[in-house]
RNA sequence: UCCGGCUUAGCUCAGCGGUAGAGCAAUCGGCUGUUAACCGAUUGGUCGCCUGUUCGAAUCAGGCAGCCGGAGCCA
C-alpha cells in the first residue's frame, strides 16, 4: 500500500521517484492537447505539484471538470519537468477525486484584497499569502519554545480565567454563568456574585505576569505563552481583543539582563523563521513588504540601540523635528515618537529604558533617582512597541508605597506581596505580543491578518 | 472612543440627477507542454439599510449599520 508523501518533502528529493501518492487541493488546471496540467497544493509548502493527467486515464472526463478548490489523490511517477517553472512534476497513473468544488468557490485564481479575504477567514489559509502566514506562525511559535527551552526556561501555564480585576493592563472581559437578564441581587440591589460560578466576579486574563513572577521565584527562569484578552475598544491595525503573549520572567536578573534576553530572543526567532520558511518569506518580500528580507537581516546583524528615556527626549528635542506631541520629560512616548526613534534616527530596533514612574506600572522597580523606574520598551521600525518589560520592584516597603501612591488597594495584592515577604530577589521580565512579532517578520500590516480567526470590537465571526 | 474615507455584478472598480458599465472570475466552445496560459462567446446587479428633497435618486440631504485608514489605549 503506497503511503502519501507531502509535497514539501517530494520537492526536496534529489532524484525522480518511480511511484508517489500525493493528496491535496486543485489550485488551477490548464488543458493541453492530449492531457491536462493540474496544480496541486497540500499546504505543506508554498509550492504546488504540477500533475500531468493524460487523456487515457479512465476518468479523464471527470478530471476535465476539476475546478479550483477541488480535492484529489494522485498516484504516479515523479519525473523531471520539461517546463521551466518547476523541477519535478507527477505523471498521473490514477487521480481519485474526493470532491469537486462548485463554481461559487470563493477563492478565485487571482489576487484578492485582504479585506475580502477577512470575510472568508475560514478559507483564506488556502491562498498563497495566508498559507504562508500561518506556516510562519507555526514556526515562530516553535522558535519561541525552542529558544527558551535551550536556555533552561520552564514553560508555565498561568490561568486564563482570573479572580483578580487588577492585573493592571487594561479593560477586562467578565466571565459569568449568571443570567444577565435576571441576575440574583443582594438586599442593597447589587448583583450577588456570591451566587456566580466562582462565588465572586471573574474575568479573562490581561496578563500572566503577576502569576509568572511567583513561578520565577521558585523555578528560576520561566516563560508563559498563551492567549490574552483586552476589552479595550481599540480599532487599529495593531490591536486585537484576543491575542497571544509571551511573558518571560527571570529570577536574579536586572533590567540589563532583561534587555539582553529580549534582543537575543527577537534575533533567534527571526533566524529560525528565515531558516525554516525561506519560500514563504520570499513571497512576503516580493508581494507584501518589498525589502523585508533586508530589514530582517539588518535586525539580526545589528545591535539594538539602547538609550534612556531622558536621552530619547533629548534626541527628539535636538532633532528639530516638529512633533504633534512636543517631547518633554514626563510625557508618554507617542506613536510618532516611537517611529521617529526606530525608523528615522536609529534605523534599527531601539530599547528605551528608565521611564518616569508616573507613566508606568506599580510593579516596576524604582531607580535610585527616585523619579524613574527600570522599565524598558523595545521599539521596532514599522511596528512601534514590540516588547514592554521591566525589572520588578523586589523591596516590600517600596512596592507597598507605590501601590498606595497609585491609589490601588493593597489587600488585592496580598498573595503577590508574599513573594517579597519570603525570600524576595531581584527579578525582571517582559511581555511580547506574538502577533506583533508576526507582523514584523511577515511584513503583514494588519494584526487581523496574522491571527487565524481575529477577534476585534464588533467582530467575532467564525 | 475621536477624526477622515468607503459601501454599485462572485472579486476589483468606473459611473455622480433622467430607470446600470468595464476588467477579472464563472459557464460554454476553440487552440495549445502549459505556468494565476491564450482566443472567442455567454451568464450575471431591487447600486449597504431607513427617511427626506425632486416630475425623476446609484447619483443630492439626514440618520443608522458595516468596513478601511489615522489617533488614543497598549502587546
Amino acid at each position: 500500500m503506497l503511503k502519501r508523501t507531502k509535497i514539501a518533502q517530494l520537492l526536496q528529493s534529489e532524484q525522480t521517484i518511480k511511484q508517489v501518492l500525493i493528496k491535496g487541493w486543485v489550485r488551477t488546471r490548464r488543458d493541453a492537447k492530449d492531457f491536462s496540467f493540474v496544480e496541486i497544493n497540500d499546504g505543506s509548502c508554498l509550492k504546488n505539484m504540477q500533475v500531468i493527467a493524460r487523456n487515457d486515464l479512465s476518468n479523464y472526463d471527470d478530471i476535465k471538470k476539476l475546478t479550483t478548490g477541488s480535492s484529489v489523490a494522485v498516484t504516479g511517477e515523479m519525473i523531471l519537468s520539461q517546463g521551466g517553472n518547476q523541477k519535478f512534476e507527477v505523471v498521473a497513473e490514477t487521480i481519485e477525486i474526493y470532491s469537486l468544488a462548485p463554481e461559487d468557490y470563493p477563492l478565485q485564481k487571482k489576487k484578492h484584497s485582504d479585506e475580502y479575504l477577512r470575510t472568508i477567514a475560514h478559507l483564506r489559509p488556502r491562498s498563497n499569502k495566508y498559507g504562508a502566514a500561518f506556516r510562519v506562525r507555526s514556526e515562530l511559535s516553535y522558535a519561541i519554545h525552542k529558544f527558551f527551552n535551550e536556555r533552561g526556561f520552564r514553560y508555565v501555564h498561568t490561568p486564563i480565567i482570573t479572580g483578580s480585576d487588577c492585573e493592571g493592563a487594561g479593560e477586562m472581559f467578565q466571565v459569568t454563568t449568571l443570567d444577565i437578564n435576571n441576575p440574583p441581587r443582594t438586599p442593597d440591589g447589587k448583583v450577588d456574585y456570591s451566587q456566580d460560578f466562582f462565588g465572586k466576579e471573574a474575568r479573562l486574563t490581561v496578563s500572566g505576569q503577576l502569576n509568572g513572577e511567583m513561578y520565577a521565584c521558585a523555578l528560576g527562569d520561566i516563560y508563559t505563552f498563551g492567549p490574552t484578552f483586552r476589552a479595550e475598544n481599540s480599532n487599529t491595525t495593531r490591536h486585537a481583543a484576543e491575542f497571544w503573549m509571551i511573558e518571560p520572567e527571570m529570577a536574579f536578573a536586572d533590567i540589563h539582563d532583561d534587555m539582553d534576553l529580549a534582543e537575543d530572543m527577537v534575533k533567534y526567532c527571526i533566524r529560525h523563521v528565515m531558516n525554516t520558511c525561506a519560500d514563504d518569506l520570499a513571497l512576503f518580500d516580493k508581494f507584501v513588504e518589498p525589502g523585508l528580507l533586508d530589514k530582517l537581516n539588518n535586525i539580526m546583524n545589528s545591535g539594538f540601540a539602547r538609550i534612556t528615556y531622558t536621552e530619547a527626549i533629548d534626541i527628539m528635542k535636538a532633532s528639530g523635528k516638529a512633533f504633534e506631541y512636543k517631547p518633554e520629560f514626563g510625557i508618554d512616548l507617542q506613536t510618532e515618537h516611537e517611529r521617529f526613534l526606530a525608523e528615522e534616527h536609529f534605523k534599527r530596533p531601539v530599547i528605551v529604558r528608565d521611564y518616569p514612574k508616573e507613566i508606568k506600572a506599580f510593579y516596576m522597580r524604582l531607580n535610585d533617582d527616585g523619579r524613574t523606574v527600570a522599565a524598558m520598551d523595545v521599539l521596532v521600525p514599522g511596528i512601534g512597541e514590540l516588547i514592554g518589560g521591566s525589572q520588578r520592584e523586589e523591596r516590600l516597603d517600596v512596592l507597598i508605597k507605590r501601590i498606595e501612591e497609585m491609589g490601588m488597594t493593597e489587600a488585592d495584592y496580598e498573595w503577590y506581596l508574599d513573594s517579597r515577604r519570603y525570600g524576595s530577589v531581584p527579578h525582571a521580565g517582559f511581555g511580547l505580543g506574538f502577533e506583533r512579532m508576526m507582523m514584523l517578520i511577515t511584513g503583514i500590516g494588519n494584526i487581523r491578518d496574522v491571527i487565524p480567526f481575529p477577534r476585534t470590537p464588533k467582530s467575532i465571526n467564525f
